[in-house]
DNA sequence: TTGAAAAAATTACTCTCGGTTGTATTTTTC
DNA sequence: GAAAAATACAACCGAGAGTAATTTTTTCAA
């Protein structure tokens, strides 16, 4: 008999549900009743066979009285071991860093919009700093209101 | 028009599976092929025209760095461990804008540290000119998010 | 022990919506 | 200003979310 379960998360998942259900005391019914339910389908979502929306989830979270990262296996999570892109990570990193977030604060400060596209302007060509490609420093067109 | 939209909530956890990609710079497509799926199935998801089930919300947490109750509303202070939600949501939502993600690149590919300070101490001034006209450069101290 | 009532499991069915493909529109880049 | 990338929009299809009915297991008082 093929286990026709979605997957082992969304197993794991039905299976803290449960968990917590009769850690409160509480029956299939009752639980699915205040979800709105049958408990044949509450049933399927403790079995993994059908897997839990996120909406439904919060709602489960709400009614069993834990945060929704209760059903889930979180250890992973804080192992900083995410694996993005090489740019991306660069990206996150730097938003995350004291620099990052002082040049951020320091850019909404600024109210006026042409000096903050001056600004932009101003980094990317110090960035591409070989060549900044254009004679004419007439670094905007004055573009239509756009936004 | 009404909204083809599930529920709010599977609406608000499409919103932060967005604000979240955008943040580290990904696009649709990346973050969908890392995912195994379509990226026009992910984009009804950031929409909330479709559900996030269970295990698939865990893998989008777990691509993009972040604990699953990061996409739900409940308190906030578990994700008080998360670097960017330290943050206001001005903050956040500026670099997960278009604006925001250029001036981040831009500003990573300045590699020299001199011109980095030059450009931020720029900012600063250019910001708190407005705000504060003052004198003595106490830009060190100019983390009040709220002027 | 028994037997009735609650809780849980299993099966059969329907129709929504999760997921795909395909195209159009916008945005970025050179 | 065109090519390419990113995003939006629409139509279609089938897995699976959800229901209803029946069966099994558990509980517990008489």
């Amino acid at each position: 008999m093929k286990a026709k379960t979605p997957n082992a998360i969304d197993a794991y998942v039905g299976e803290r549900v449960r968990l917590r259900r009769k850690l409160l005391g509480m029956s299939q019914v009752s639980l699915s009743e205040s979800l709105g339910i049958t408990f044949q389908q509450l049933q399927k979502y403790e079995k993994g066979v059908n897997r839990i929306g996120a909406s439904r989830l919060q709602r489960i979270a709400e009614v069993l009285g834990v945060p929704v990262g209760f059903f889930f296996d979180e250890d992973r999570q804080h192992t900083a071991g995410l694996r993005l892109s090489a740019e991306t990570d660069e990206v996150a990193h730097f938003i995350a860093s004291k620099e990052g977030l002082a040049l951020t604060r320091a850019f909404i400060a600024i109210e006026d919009p042409n000096i903050r596209r001056k600004l932009l302007a101003l980094a990317r060509s110090l960035g591409s700093s070989q060549a900044v490609t254009d004679e004419h420093e007439g670094w905007e067109r004055a573009d239509e209101t756009r936004g």
